[in-house]
DNA sequence: CATTTTATTTTGACTAATCAAACTAGATGG
DNA sequence: CCATCTAGTTTGATTAGTCAAAATAAAATG
């Protein structure tokens, strides 16, 4: 069984694929992983001699097929925890991320498929991110975010790219969560700001960063 | 914060002083733990150095107040997980202890607090094992086994002293659990053999070992 | 292209937790 | 009381994961 701290770089090297094309670069995986980047060269090294990543010096790392399972367990078990906490046990979602960091690697296989069950399979956790099924397939959700809609159309909110406690709680106080309804108003380019409207009217400014947090959906 | 290693060696002294009397001998710990010797000598003196444990070389180790004040709060996760598990998760109790294991290093207070609400601040976990409260108080229940309680007379079954998935399916499978209604019928000293009657009237003749392990209220 | 800057790798060291095996301190007992 | 047994302790290694700092490769720049 992997460790813990495998799983995580695993996982932080599945999530951080996500974003850039091709190779992680080391330091983006040792800034991610809170590590000196000798520490991420050490410990990819070891995770290459074990199959579970490709390494090439001075280029970067990704998965192999085996790392990739792995991270989609740990992903998998991740999210359904998040959404355990939030709905069952009744935590804030700007809290629960920082929980399921720690349960998601002391939750077995049984009790991560009674979790399952008990929320109904479902299919994104409470920030909207996707929840892998076991065998590690999931459908992707609403690429587009706030900073380049169409303005005028509303639009459902449907995942927040951000797992920062302070900036979901600004969210979550403004009505700014997965299922919520959000128009664009307008964006101004030299202010780099995006102006919307929540429910009940409820207007806001946005600068382009945190905009480009918020995901809707495609379709209007 | 102790490491979930200091949290399962305090938690195992706690729990095999219960028995002993005094100093907890470190052969015992060792075996508990399933460590060599000196294994359990070196991390103890360590805990000792640490002010968690009471260490006298050849004798044994014993809690300090610091240490069995994060016994408790080890014991007490551990025993509200197990019963979340049972009563919201749906798992059966012979399969909880083992999972409890790892998720009472991963829980926070908060998430612990929450459980504990969210179960109504329960005395007692699924197999009778009492459950401190945050400060560490706890009431002890059922002090007398099936081997030495009197017989013909009706008792309530409060606690089973044993973690064992098989002896507690053996239980489960049997009625022997807490809240059940159980009456000794005989013993017999030459044969160790504890015949009882359960619900409906069934008879079973435990040996006095098994006996041993199924405590039932004092008053009858 | 030679030089400086930056990213990455190497080297050397450290901590926590463990085991195997050699070594006592006490108890047991003739 | 000496010999032996046994539980417990020491010593010497090992593994995982980490950091600091020196070394180096690659990229950027004048
Ligand atoms: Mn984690
Ligand atoms: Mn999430
Ligand atoms: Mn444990
Ligand atoms: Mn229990």
């Amino acid at each position: 069984m992997p460790s813990s701290t495998v799983e995580d770089y695993l996982k932080c090297i599945y999530l951080e694929a996500q974003r850039r094309d091709g190779m992680l670069p080391m330091g983006a995986l040792a800034r991610a992983m809170n590590v000196v980047p000798g520490t991420a060269t050490a410990m990819v090294k070891t995770l290459s001699s074990d199959r579970l990543v490709n390494y090439r010096a001075r280029v970067g790392v990704s998965l192999t097929d085996a790392g990739t399972e792995i991270a989609l367990q740990v992903v998998r078990r991740h999210r359904l925890i998040e959404l355990l906490l939030v709905q069952v046990l009744g935590l804030d979602w700007s809290e629960v991320h920082g929980e399921a960091e720690a349960l998601e690697h002391a939750v077995s296989d049984r009790v991560i498929d009674r979790i399952d069950a008990m929320l109904g399979h479902p299919r994104v956790d409470p920030h909207g991110d996707p929840i892998p099924s076991p065998d590690g397939a999931f459908a992707l959700v609403g690429t587009v975010s706030l900073a380049e809609c169409p303005r005028k159309v509303p639009r459902t909110i449907v995942r927040i790219l951000d797992q920062d406690p302070d900036f979901l709680l600004f969210a979550e106080k403004n009505g700014l969560m997965p299922g919520q309804k959000v128009t664009v108003v307008s964006r101004d380019k030299s202010s780099d700001a995006v102006e919307i409207s929540v429910r009940k009217g409820k207007k806001l400014t946005l600068g382009s960063s945190a905009a480009r947090k918020i995901l809707v959906d495609e379709a209007s």
